[in-house]
DNA sequence: ATTCTCACA
DNA sequence: TGTGAGGA
């Protein structure tokens, strides 16, 4: 499996969620309702959130710190997709990113296992175990 | 037990 | 944004 499709599996409901990024779920739907965030949904509708979702919770919490509203962040967010054929990128910008995304994996490993152990240990699990034991091979 | 949607003293 | 009701 390529790390692209790694980072993008939906993987973890909303406790991890809130636990990885300090949101409430209460924000994190809001945040869905404007569109800043597409979750994928498991059978009983529930959300499942993949890396990248966690990636992109923790820059919308940075922008919301920052006092951008909705809106402002719908944008950016957007345009940090659409900026491929844009221009010229500050070097110094692209490396922030990338080492804000090293930092945020380096996090997500030691959080995700600590509710691994924490999950086997109170024994009661089926998705999690199964489906996140990849990422700890 | 957990999460979901909806609505508002 | 928080919170509680009523379902799944």
């Amino acid at each position: 499996m390529s790390d692209l499709n790694r980072r993008s599996t939906p993987l973890f409901p909303m406790s991890i969620i809130t636990s990885l990024t300090d949101l409430t779920a209460r924000q994190i739907r809001y945040y869905e309702e404007n569109g800043l965030v597409h979750p994928a949904r498991s059978k009983g509708n529930r959300r499942l959130f993949s890396f990248n979702d966690v990636d992109r919770l923790l820059e919308i919490k940075d922008l919301i710190d920052k006092g951008v509203n909705l809106a402002g962040i719908k944008e950016m967010l957007s345009n940090k997709t659409t900026k491929t054929e844009t221009e010229e990128v500050p070097k110094e910008e692209k490396l922030e990113v990338e080492v804000k995304q090293a930092l945020s994996d380096r996090e997500l490993r030691n959080l995700l296992r600590k509710e691994l152990l924490e999950a086997g240990r109170l024994n009661k699990n089926s998705l999690r175990q199964g489906e996140l034991s990849r990422f700890f091979h």
